[in-house]
DNA sequence: AATGAAACGTTAAGATC
DNA sequence: GATCTTAACGTTTCATT
């Protein structure tokens, strides 16, 4: 499951065409690298079950469905006080999952705890969130937002 | 180009799928939602018309393809000294482009001028960018590294 | 040379659009 | 109906013996 895989620059080739287009046909993307169709599923096939491909997924513009704010939001947590055996944590972690709003979080080092990416309709939207969910949040000590004002570069094909 | 368009529930469910399974069949698509594969196909063309979904792509395990260390860097740039009459924050987006070690840079509100997320091979990787590349850049003053322990939520589908 | 593995292209049947 | 996917089959290449 673990295995590391070997890539040619031709599967290099492959990855950069399927993560600008992926949807395209096979012969189609064997066209644009040199193979035929066959060739290039066989090798699309070989890095997707080494799990070099995780999978394919639809982008969505967020400001076409009404989600124009985006911010980036430093969380600490509280050092102690996590329920019975769990830690802080882990109770944070748990609760994560539910929220619509945070679209990408890590665990950070430094003097921050997490970094959540958030993505919402408007301002009033975000101040409920920080205000009613995240703050009331039992593991959760302060925060510290900053607004996206501009997004320069999105890489949304590595993960 | 910039009409909005009204999502319904339908919709709505279409693109959750697809997010999840960029490269899935339309006559499966349309069995997940209730829909038959036209119906399917003519609401999914009309998003991709109207700019909703924006696209498709492979995602790329970084771990895979041997990127095993994730990193933000808070970036704050120099006030003035752009060339001629370009702005270094100008000088900056332009040579951004050219780094592959930046798969995300977002400009921010606050006392940080930019987020990069960066992904590279290493910890020596990481050290040559940071030395021989980006604090090297005229436009920039001074940065602040926060390295990705663990991920727990990964956000690939919204742009 | 002979052998086997790896990777390619062609073909054709079935699935999908 | 046209295009796309996918498995089967034969060919080429290349390293090893």
């Amino acid at each position: 499951m673990d295995d590391m895989i070997e890539l040619d620059s031709l599967d290099r080739r492959i990855l950069a065409v399927l993560q600008k287009q992926g949807r395209i046909s096979f012969d189609e993307l064997g066209g644009q690298v040199g193979l035929s169709a066959s060739a290039a599923l066989r090798r699309v096939r070989r890095m997707e079950d080494a799990g070099v491909i995780a999978g394919y997924a639809a982008l969505v513009s967020a400001r076409r469905v009404g989600l124009s704010l985006t911010a980036y939001i430093n969380v600490r947590l509280e050092k102690h006080s996590g329920r019975g055996k769990r830690t802080p944590m882990d109770d944070f972690a748990a609760e994560l999952a539910t929220w619509d709003e945070v679209v990408e979080c890590v665990s950070l080092s430094g003097d921050m705890d997490f970094l959540l990416k958030v993505v919402v309709a408007d301002m009033d939207h975000y101040t409920r969130f920080v205000m009613e969910t995240l703050l009331k949040h039992p593991s959760v000590q302060d925060c510290k937002t900053s607004f996206v004002m501009r997004p320069l570069k999105s890489g949304v094909s590595v993960v």
